[in-house]
DNA sequence: GTCTATAATTCGATAGAC
DNA sequence: GTCTATCGAATTATAGAC
């Protein structure tokens, strides 16, 4: 039987510092010995564990995707699975709640989060690909019910609304990332606060139709 | 008396490279040495010229600033120069239209400096605030007229929102960086369209208030 | 002003012992 | 799985001839 109690196993180490590193410097900002050195394991171990630079990029979307993804799809799936159409206000509120709801419950870890996902929208194409991947598994189930609640608007009408939308919800956790504050604080009250004002600056714009 | 016509300068062919560079790959991403092997220049003009690759960086920032900031200033000035406080419609287009029609009339030019704006504020921090001290002139003049406009709302709340409008602008600047389209095109009547809908799909948001 | 040559680091990645 | 040692390549920056 192996050991219950361990410490923090290196692969993990490195995913957690490897997080804050890339949310912050970047991708090609980042140096794996910076990394390993924060870390405090070896420079050979990135490669055993993850291969290269860029699969361990990959390696900590992956790991950020897994629990963003599913909540926000479990948010929706409260109005898609019955008849009645759920209004704008409800779309959106499922669409920012989950992510700043999760962040603001995560503390220290959630502000290097916030930074980490803002960063990767930022990166230059061939890395913000592989975030993209990950991510916007949910924007296509976004458009589809934004497309029911709107069946006057054309498909490409909504998409550059919803991508409007999606980079507010990045510059907000952008500025978590830097100030470790949803707008006003970091307490629930505020985090609600702070979502129910996103979703009446958006909601009245996605209503508009050419 | 010395040639009038002339090859384009080596300084000036370094900034132009630079400035698609910077924009394409980032500051971390881009190497002097790419620069001045498509600039077709040595690698000693660039530090004869700016000095480092952080005076380069900022010396592209500086000749982009000065085009954008005093359109975009002159653009509100129509609206600040009369006692009659601007509907929030007219100071949203004045923030939107001068970077947008700027950008379409550059033909393939305006591609890059979209792409160079957008990635400016996507710089990790000590890069991106040699952008901020450039860009931000303009804020502060788009939020006092904004106070005029809605006194109901405090200083705090004008400056997120107006926060939000700047991403949504760089998010469109990124777009046509990426696609070479300001949502549909790049005609003049499609850009005037996208400012119009951009205006539109802000305008509401900004009148909520607490 | 422009060039060559090179200094001085630093990078990602790997080989091989343990 | 973890370590040391190191390779090969790339980086910014500079020195000095022209």
């Amino acid at each position: 039987m192996k050991n219950i109690v361990t410490t923090i196993d290196t692969k993990e180490q490195i995913l957690n510092v490897a997080e804050r590193q890339f949310g912050e410097k970047g991708f090609a900002g980042t140096t794996l010995r910076g990394v390993i050195k924060e870390a405090g394991v070896n420079i050979a171990a990135v490669h055993y564990h993850f291969g290269s630079k860029e699969e361990l990029f990959v390696a900590v979307v992956r790991r950020v995707a897994q629990q963003m993804v599913p909540a926000q799809l479990k948010e929706l799936g409260k109005y898609t699975n019955q008849d009645k159409t759920p209004s704008v206000e409800n779309i959106m509120e499922a669409f920012f709640a989950p992510p700043l709801r999760m962040i603001s419950q995560m503390g220290e870890a959630g502000v290097i989060r916030s930074q980490f996902i803002g960063r990767c929208r930022a990166e230059p194409l061939p890395i913000q690909r592989l975030g993209d991947r990950e991510f916007n598994e949910s924007q296509q189930c976004f458009l589809d019910i934004l497309q029911r609640a709107f069946p006057n608007q054309t498909r490409s009408e909504l998409e550059w609304k919803l991508d409007l939308v999606i980079a507010i919800l990045i510059r907000t956790l952008n500025q978590v990332g830097q100030s470790g504050k949803v707008m006003t604080g970091n307490s629930s009250e505020e985090v609600e606060i702070a979502i129910s004002r996103l979703v009446k600056f958006v909601s009245e714009g996605m209503k508009n139709f050419d």
